[in-house]
DNA sequence: AGTGTAGCTGAACGGTCGGTCGGTAAGCAA
DNA sequence: TTGCTTACCGACCGACCGTTCAGCTACACT
């Protein structure tokens, strides 16, 4: 393998693995890739691999890391919204219209790992922070946690669309369609209880 | 182990590790969780585990068919019910308001599982054939696939909420009020495009 | 008493896993 | 030329995985 014996510069290497990973993640799930898989896909091996992160976790917080700017834009930009009445809906318009195949990757995987979003963010790495810090900004302080969690769906919609589509032969326009429809019909004010 | 050296009949102890394997199931995921983890918490050994379940994917298989009632009943009240224009709202809060705990752990469990959910249904067990049906019976023949993945996703408030609390204090009062909520939101017929 | 069998045990199997380690070739700076 | 760093290889490790299998025991039937 590599018989050509270029030399790469390690930052084409490493965002490389990352995005081979997500997509081997993301077909046979975190665990069902070892990382033998995730480098003999790259001509790499095993050992290569450990030269650009410290563990298979580190995999996934990198892959997280490189997704954290997208909600800090988020967050950056309902900061600077007028509190209108009809805020969480154009927020939420507005994540659904930015996603990318990468962030709904992303996101699947970090649903469908639940333990190992855990064992990540008792190691220190922050899974949850944004998200959170986007729903303190959305719901009133005196919200009830049912309003929180409302709102947390709300910013689901794309995902579960995407879930929803699983197995079926819906296009990913569709998803993205879908995950408007629903964005609007659940922030739609009349229907606040 | 069971020193007390009684002796239970099969049909017990095979309930016993459906019900244990998809609690150990939900809290350290499917891969996370040894056939040993399971025969362990039960105080037998995995040679029993395998004396009523031919395989570990035999055991989801197990998960799946106690559930299959449930479905099966749905699909019976919906054929039962006149063709109103609200048939989806009303199907998507009897479906809601009949969640069960164990249910929502296993649908759970299935949408974090794509890849042996796949394995399954191609070694010949139905995963996927009820909701299909459902979805049939509630939107038009000549629907788009759009309006075939929405109202999968209305079929999927229940874990969706479920997802979202995930990490946060809210109870699964909450879970459930939450996904009633979203169930009217999302079928409430002045939205439909 | 003898036979069958349901329910389970304990030991082992081959295989794969994440991770470590010593080494090495290429590039660069002095 | 020497020496250091970067990027990578190949061999190996112990642990654990799902699975198999011969055999044991308690009970039911005849």
């Amino acid at each position: 393998m590599n018989q050509g014996s270029e030399r790469r510069i390690g930052a084409e290497t490493r965002a490389e693995i990352l995005r081979v990973a997500l997509a081997l993640f993301t077909e046979k799930g975190f665990e069902g890739t070892s990382i033998r898989d995730i480098s003999s896909a790259l001509g790499l091996t095993k050992s290569a691999l450990y030269y650009h992160f410290q563990s298979k976790d580190a995999i996934v917080v990198g892959l997280l890391e490189e997704r954290h700017q997208e909600l800090d834009d988020l967050i950056d930009w309902i900061a600077a919204q007028p509190a209108t009445s009809d805020l969480m809906q154009r927020a939420a318009l507005r994540w659904v219209d930015s996603t990318t195949p990468e962030r709904l990757r992303l996101m699947r995987l970090a649903q469908a790992n639940q333990p190992l979003m855990k064992r990540l963010s008792d190691s220190g790495a922050d899974v949850r922070a944004g998200f959170d810090r986007v729903i303190d900004l959305l719901v009133d302080e005196k919200a009830t946690a049912e309003d929180r969690l409302y709102a947390r769906l709300v910013f689901d919609t794309v995902s579960a669309a995407g879930r929803a589509a699983q197995g079926t032969d819906a296009s990913p326009n569709d998803v993205i369609a879908v995950a408007r429809r629903a964005s609007i019909s659940l922030t739609c004010p009349e229907h606040k209880s």
